[in-house]
DNA sequence: TGATGCCTATCCAGTTTTTCGATATCTTTC
DNA sequence: GAAAGATATCGAAAAACTGGATAGGCATCA
């Protein structure tokens, strides 16, 4: 059995027919025949039912399946480990949450990619849960979520800790004054942005349901928003401090519980770390170290 | 790059040399020479440094050496995983502490021997730490050890929870009159015993210590030695309470801190259970429950 | 019912890859 | 300087792989 066999048994198993996989793997449907023939041969046991439509896995083959597809991952990751010069360089594909990486990421992206100019770094966002998910088939090396992620194939650490801050209009004296017939609506940077799920949360808790939703694009745009009485958000206490003071707004009291969001970077455990990554991981602490705290995250090893 | 690349490539940088790993590998010197060179090739960079005295690893060759090394395993484990039919069948290494499998396990193991025939159980002991590294240098597939054990590589379950008695003559009735001067042994199962180690801190934490040891190898032996005034011991409570109630010996009160003590079954995360270890982890469990009570142990995923 | 399309199995010949054995070369050691 | 032990190189033989052509099974459709 060699990485070559498991190669075909894969494009086979996963396209469901001996001729769709040699057209996947630049070859003739005989010798994929005779590959997986000798491969059966070898393991004593047939891996696929032929059926005219194309071919299914036997148990055996379901057996077989996990292994090929791990060992082509291995090979692959292999070859790239070897290229891996220390020197940062090839490609990095990181996720983040919207609000994160508008928030907090931006200033260490851009000096990322200015000290490491070889580097191909893709950012890509979504919901914690879809972050989660794409670092676990790999197609993302890492990614910022909303911790905390409890996943035994994936180590995280916490890089960000915000301290958020429910923001109203400054005439909203009392939570209790928010109603949802008086129009007043959720101000939030992007439509799944995760702290819209907490405000609702929070303000489910105190009595005060059924509020519209609205999307900015910036922040001062939400901000401004807020200050003209428009609506109410929850944003890092840090970024809202200044117009607190200036008395555009007005911040209310949350508990810590509600107010303290971990943004935690996670990747998996299996995968051994690209320069690349730990160059990035590396920089981001060291870039967020100006504005938030850096604390402990999931045991690492 | 493919595994018998690897597999040759291992075996080199394994031995230091081609000509060694050509007599392992079953073939000829040249072959070697020959493969490592078309790798190196394919890969763009030299994995050795040639000295008039072998091989070394060079930084790249370094790189590739985890992958090999896993591949190899990921091979040999799909084998053995098409080989697995769902009847327990093969061989299955099981390791124990030499006090867990006197106290607890033999009764589990002839069962499962018996209802289980084509399996090849082979048991070894050792401490703790020895199982554990036996267990992540996958020489055995799982292993009975003192908990907690946390591990990111590990998995485990509380299998037994040991509530451990303090056993004296019956005439020693403060512990404080215990002193090494008095001739008083500590009387265990075997060297190394875990149980040992806690009797010892027990003892220390109550300012004694000095005492000599005494080995026995059957628990009738050790228990009747206490009841005869030589020595103290440690053992599992419900198996002293009989001779206690006989009035042959005495039980003195520890801390429940003290006294608890979990057995755990650990097995590698990444190693799929094959049908023999599902099978024996269930076995043990359904037998242990006459006797010991079951818990819940690392996150197992 | 026969034609058609889609699929796998088989066989053969050509090509590529792998293996083996012999030999060359270099370095350390005695 | 010889011997031992190491890697490098080369050519021939063996093995494995590939590609193309063909056969046959099974469903669908007219």
């Amino acid at each position: 059995m060699d990485a070559a066999d498991l190669r075909i048994f894969e494009a086979v198993a996963r396209l469901g027919g001996m001729n769709r996989a040699a057209g996947e793997l630049h070859t003739v449907q005989s010798n994929v025949t005779h590959r997986i023939r000798l491969l059966e041969d070898e393991l004593g046991s047939p891996l696929f039912r032929r059926n005219s439509r194309g071919v299914t896995l036997t148990a055996a083959g379901e057996r077989l399946m996990p292994y090929a597809v791990r060992v082509g991952q291995l090979l692959s990751e292999a070859r790239r480990a070897v290229d891996d010069t220390g020197t940062p360089q090839g490609k990095l594909a990181i996720g983040s949450l919207e609000s994160t990486l508008a928030l907090r990421l931006s200033p260490a992206l851009a000096s990322y990619a200015k000290a490491f100019p070889d580097v191909d770094l893709t950012i890509e966002t979504g919901t914690s849960a879809e972050l989660v998910d794409a670092v676990l088939a790999r197609k993302l090396d890492g990614a910022f979520v909303c911790g905390p992620v409890e996943h035994a194939a994936l180590a995280g650490e916490t890089v960000f800790q915000e301290d958020l801050a429910l923001v109203t209009p400054p005439a909203l004296r009392r939570l209790g004054d928010l109603t949802a017939s008086n129009g007043v609506k959720i101000v939030v940077l992007r439509a799944g942005c995760s702290y819209r799920q907490r405000l609702e949360e929070i303000l489910a808790r105190r009595g005060i349901v059924g509020l519209r939703r609205l999307e900015f694009g910036t922040l001062d745009a939400i901000i401004g928003c807020v200050a003209a009485g428009i609506g109410v958000t929850l944003l890092p206490r840090n970024l809202v401090e200044a117009p607190r003071r200036a008395g555009k707004v007005r911040i209310h009291a949350l508990s810590s519980a509600e107010s303290r969001v971990d943004t935690v970077f996670i990747h998996r455990r299996d995968a051994m770390a690209s320069s690349a990554l730990t160059a990035f991981v590396a920089h981001t602490e060291q870039t967020s170290r100006a504005g938030g705290r850096r604390g402990r995250g999931l045991k690492t090893s």
